[in-house]
DNA sequence: ATAAATGCAAAGCATTTGCAACCAT
DNA sequence: ATGGTTGCAAATGCTTTGCATTTAT
């Protein structure tokens, strides 16, 4: 979130930008480090992490955590929503408009300056609840 | 988030709890070990870390994590929204109405279930601002 | 030339877990 | 009685870091 100086454009760096934006998938720090290894053996873990960070303190990337446990990071740094899916877990971006409004209506509440906001839904995902009621066929 | 079956009432929990909703400050899990600890000297970080997510897996707390560090606990678990400062890290409640419209919105879009949902704004509190305009007289 | 970035491996540190003893129901 | 819960300590696992070397500008 704190802006940086110049950053470089390595090649490493320029690899982990190009599997975070070939994905939808809100992948984790290793599962980037894996797709990277593919094509460069050998980045290391450091690497990956010192450019994430890099990248999201740069706003280039977005950071998410939910949940306690790791991590995962969206190459889509434009306003938009998430849906949690408490069954299979994974994160999807949801097709809904951004709502700057909110943003106001919390300055209307007091003196706060409002970089962001962001919004997530959980519950459970359209393919999980198409499998949960196939599943009462059984 | 899995509802559990009975849960007993042990004094340790309890604690954990008074101790929870004695703050509005939103600790983290080592703050609260260190209260609880006070009356308790003897009670262990772990069972404080498997109270918490017992507590939370019933609803009866929230976990929140932001940043990819430690998670921090709320004993009010009703809908409400929070500003995390970047400047002094605060979390703080904000005095605004739950928008139960928005969950609305995504069951529009697919075939979502939707439990819950957490919007949370970035940015700076109205302490900080002050001081950051105070600043200037310099 | 020189400051940033990398690879590697060694920490760091929040959180989890195995297990025997304990206690709420 | 008995199965959830605790304390303790060891282990896990994501993330960070120190340092010598490489590399982008």
């Amino acid at each position: 979130m704190k802006p940086k100086g110049f950053i470089r454009r390595t090649r490493q760096r320029e690899a982990i930008l190009e599997v975070l934006r070939s994905t939808k998938s809100h992948p984790t720090a290793d599962w980037v480090y894996q797709e990277v290894r593919k094509e460069m053996p050998h980045v290391s873990l450091g690497t990956i992490y010192r450019n994430l960070r890099t990248l999201s303190e740069n706003g280039e990337i977005l950071e998410l955590s939910y949940g306690s446990n790791h991590s995962r990071f969206d190459a889509n740094s434009e306003c938009h929503y998430h849906f949690i899916c408490e069954s299979c877990g994974s994160i999807e971006d949801l097709e809904m408009d951004c709502l700057p409004e909110l943003e106001k209506k919390v300055e209307k509440i007091g003196d706060y300056e409002v970089f962001t906001h962001r919004l997530e839904f959980h519950g459970i995902c359209p393919d999980c609840s198409r499998e949960e009621s196939q599943s009462h066929l059984n």
